[in-house]
DNA sequence: TTGTAAGCGTTATCAG
DNA sequence: CTGATAACGCTTACAA
């Protein structure tokens, strides 16, 4: 395929207008010193010829591109959706170019994305994959390209990072659980590959049961709402004493907890509670409405390309950033 | 910002390896011709030194980037992220990076989306906006830069397209809904800006019931569940004289009427039905479940990838492909 | 104000 | 099998 094949170049502009090419690379660069006449002209034979120039060119002679490099997980999830959405917005109002970069669930893809940005020449890089570590993200950090990481810690000289603090608001809903006469066993959803910032839920979930001298229940589920569903559709038919307290990951997980509940003639939230812990606007449209944690992921997008921008710019105080998820008491559990 | 600097060019493995730089691209490319010691020595070197080769200065010597734009629609919608999610997964396979040029609701805009795709020297473009019109794609086409139109119609050498047929869907529908004995009022739910795919669905909603002789109703509402959902509200609390038959163009609205319907005391499907337009596995999830159009979109995105390669291969036969919505039949319309 | 020419980091075509 | 050397399309001192 030879895309590039009847590409104008800059020489060619230059001849029909009878310039060279430095003048043509003043106009398109928006220069001074080129005379009102002279850049008239080559205005004019750019829009004739059609010309566009080339940004490997560029990039290459200037040492820099425009374009950020976007690393994250392939899941199909809202919330990555949704911080790539902010992302994308940022960038566009900045004038960036997105480069994604998806890693599927291994770590050695991960890490050949990483080698991906930087062959890519992108000038930064905004990484949120829950499957690297942070000495695979230092590896990036180390060819100096600046780096702003989300939900992983790291630091360096040009990096910043966006951090999800979960841990305090769950401990706290836990405690206040029990505390206001909670009496359903908790139990947590747990599946596979969803993720660090989960399973730093998860942990802090066991520890607060631990410090507590409580039982935490753990039970393996599938990341389908269907699986769930059916799943906990049989649990409950046994009988209202397989209610409980359901802590799920994702709003899709808690729905299909609570429809089965209901489906299976259980009452939410009297019988069976549900919280979610990735809050979408789901959570208030499906009802009984679920109480969930909500993080914007949009505007944690937009900050990280902000602070990314800041960093290009050699301008970035503050480094890291904590986002602190926001709890919406629904009606899947119960008031205290 | 010099993320370059301290880049290592292959000029500088070819010196501490003791042999031309042509030596090492050939190694670097996996050249035959090159002696087993030698690609010994060179290979040793360049991982000594953490070479990673510019893939810059590589796209400017080759002509091609391994790099596909794509265009879509800043609106966060679930269906678009799955879109992008079906793309990613195939790029990855076929070993593509995917540059994002995400358009904001001007055309303006989108044009200028379009001038940039063609600086970024992709390989090959995927083209989903619903404000470009053909005239505007028709231009990328014409730098010779292989690309697939997602709900667009356009056509030229190098173009594939995936199209959506609501149409007939739509109308066979609406036909069986009065056949079948359906005599609620239908209102079709407009909102301004929600793309030429819902635009096409409305023309089709009016058609049809110009040519059976009845009114279709339209009404105005914002693209907000909260907007939606209280304006319903209000309207239903009014009486049930105000239910009927509601076409909604996403599930998060058609949930928003049909929360709206049960929280003002109104009975879906007996007082209120609803339709979804583009539904998602939220269609399923709300109660009552919602009767919903569904298209697979991340399989959409798949295909447009694999158009994509088989373009950039010289190798595609069938230029269009023609996705049909498959109704699901929820709770929210009654069985008849 | 404009032109000349030397890079930017590769690949590719020659010779050797 | 290997090494010069000319592109690739553009920017940018430095000269004129």
């Amino acid at each position: 395929m030879q895309n590039l094949k009847d590409r104008i170049t800059i020489y060619q502009v230059a001849r029909a207008a009878g310039v060279s090419l430095a003048t043509v690379s003043r106009v398109i660069n928006n220069r001074e010193s080129v005379a009102p006449a002279t850049r008239k002209k080559v205005e004019a034979t750019i829009t004739a010829l059609g010309y566009k120039p080339s940004g490997l060119a560029q990039a290459l002679a200037t040492n820099r591109t425009t374009n950020i490099g976007v690393v994250i997980p392939s899941a199909n999830y809202v919330y990555i959706a949704n911080m790539l959405s902010g992302i994308t917005e940022v960038a566009r109002e900045k004038n960036y170019t997105l480069t994604l970069f998806s890693t599927s669930h291994s770590r050695e893809e991960a890490l050949s994305m990483i080698d991906k940005v930087i062959t890519t020449h992108v000038d930064g890089a905004i990484i949120f994959d829950d499957q690297l570590g942070p000495e695979d993200v230092k590896q990036i950090a180390s060819y100096n390209i600046p780096t702003v990481v989300v939900d992983n810690k790291i630091s360096g000289e040009h990096v910043g990072d966006i951090h999800f603090s979960y841990d305090a608001a769950i401990r706290k809903f836990i405690i206040d659980y029990y505390e206001k006469g909670g009496n359903k066993p908790m139990t947590f959803l747990h599946a596979h590959n969803t993720g660090r910032l989960l399973s730093r839920c998860e942990k802090q979930f066991v520890k607060t049961h631990q410090d507590l001298g409580r039982e935490g229940k753990m039970i393996n589920c599938s990341d389908s709402y269907t699986h769930t569903y059916n799943d906990f559709l049989d649990l409950f038919r046994e009988g209202p004493q397989n209610g409980g307290c359901f802590i799920c990951y994702r709003d899709s997980i808690a729905a299909a907890v609570e429809n089965a509940a209901g489906d299976a003639g259980l009452r939410v939230p009297e019988d069976v509670e549900v919280v979610s812990l990735v809050g979408t606007k789901y959570a208030y449209i499906c009802r009984p409405k679920i109480t969930s944690f909500h993080i914007d992921m949009v505007d944690a997008g937009r900050r990280a390309m902000y602070m990314l921008t800041d960093l290009l710019h050699d301008e970035l105080i503050e480094k890291t950033a904590r986002i602190e998820p926001r709890l919406f008491i629904g009606d899947s559990t119960i008031k205290r």
